[in-house]
DNA sequence: GCTCCATTTCTTGTATACAAGAACGGTTGA
DNA sequence: TCAACCGTTCTTGTATACAAGAAATGGAGC
């Protein structure tokens, strides 16, 4: 399982670590043992050191002093809160694409909302989550803040496997679309509260929405569960 | 210059070098040869490559593949862009502390507040300095969000030399001690949206404050420019 | 049969050795 | 005098060796 593919080819090794935490290929809790990685990607223990540095910084991994590192374990709580703080960040991009985008944003954010329409009328899941992805990457472009930028782009992959779970809740899809709607439209009218009020609502987890989530992860927690050790 | 005192015994060496950037003795720029790292703090390499990639994950130093590392130039477009994303947390922070915070958060923040007003009182520059540092993490412990905590304090710090430069600012410390009275009260008054608002205005950065922020960043350049190569 | 302790084994943390790319300088040619 | 090219030197990236702490295992005592 792959999640995105940019030229695959000279992918660093931390992206590669990163990827099999994130598509769930290691599990939370999974044990990170350095020589089995060595081997495993054929180098020695000192990249793998620098590789699991980084992703615990990310917070992917959490490494205990002298004990090891294991995939980082995201326990509901944990991440109700990281929902909390994207659907902050989010619509906080969404205020300032509002009063900055650029001709060449707005053109960005049109084709990758259209894109996402026609994803939706397909019914294929896999091409909504990719456009997706696209149309939010294209507001946070838009907010003119690279900073901003980067925090939603790190955050927003860090959710990636749990938007992924999101968007097979029923009837997802389409309301998603609908209020991808509504924040273009706030956005093109330059009315900047309306889009970070749509985007926190977008974002935020509440109610039932996020009964079924947790449903979907507890189904698959057990599915994916003593990989590990 | 020290910034901050815990138990000072053990520490790691990642903040070890990581108080030399925040306290300018290594300035922007500045370039992180390993040898020389490693024979000062008397390690090898090994432990010395550990540290710089968690401050490039951090971001307070850039890595450039075989070229070595350098401390990152925050240039002033940046650092406007990271005040105003830092203006985003801390107003999201209020707004969830004024319906969330418990009895030992309101205590706290009072108890902040007051020793902010009595170093205000005294004109120690230095001890509000301090006591202004508690009262922000008293909002955002009140927030109630393990997450946007960690990620509040992540970026309060990184900006840790700038808001003291801030401070030095003509009545700077009047004008803040003013508002953290508004913010209080309307935290108190579980008034959400005025303590986001309230927040926002009390972090942004702009008119003559910005003006002025630049102007003593510039002065301070000129004095540590040229301590690298 | 269970528990506690000692020994062994395994894993991480650190140091060092080696390889390869980048910066530097000197020489040669116009 | 200046510029380009080649060789040296220095720095980073990787591998390996060694040390020290943690887990596992086995045995002895209760």
């Amino acid at each position: 399982m792959t999640l995105s593919a940019p030229e695959d080819a000279p992918l660093k090794l931390r992206d590669r670590i990163e990827n099999e935490i994130l598509t769930g290929d290691m599990p939370p809790g999974f044990r990170l043992d350095e020589v089995t990685l060595a081997t495993r990607f054929g180098v020695s223990r000192t990249p793998i050191r620098e590789a699991l540095f980084q992703l615990a910084s990310a917070g992917l991994i959490e490494i205990r002093p002298r004990r090891g590192a294991v995939v980082a374990e995201v326990g509901p709580e944990r991440l109700v809160q990281m929902f909390e703080v994207m659907a902050g960040l989010e619509g906080m991009a969404g205020r300032l694409a509002a009063r900055r985008h650029t001709d060449a944003d707005r053109r960005s954010l049109t084709d990758a909302h259209e894109a996402c329409r026609r994803a939706a009328e397909t019914g294929d899941a896999d091409a909504y989550y990719y456009e997706n992805e696209r149309f939010h990457h294209a507001i946070y472009a838009a907010s003119r803040n690279a900073f901003l930028i980067d925090q939603c782009a790190a955050l927003h992959r860090r959710l990636k496997p749990y938007r992924r779970i999101q968007l097979q809740v029923k009837n997802r899809v389409a309301n998603s679309l609908a209020e991808h709607e509504a924040i273009v439209a706030a956005i093109l009218n330059l009315d900047g509260d309306a889009a970070e009020r749509l985007l926190r609502d977008h974002i935020v987890i509440q109610g039932d929405r996020f009964s079924d989530l947790m449903a979907s992860m507890s189904e698959r927690a057990g599915s994916t569960a003593a990989k590990g050790r």
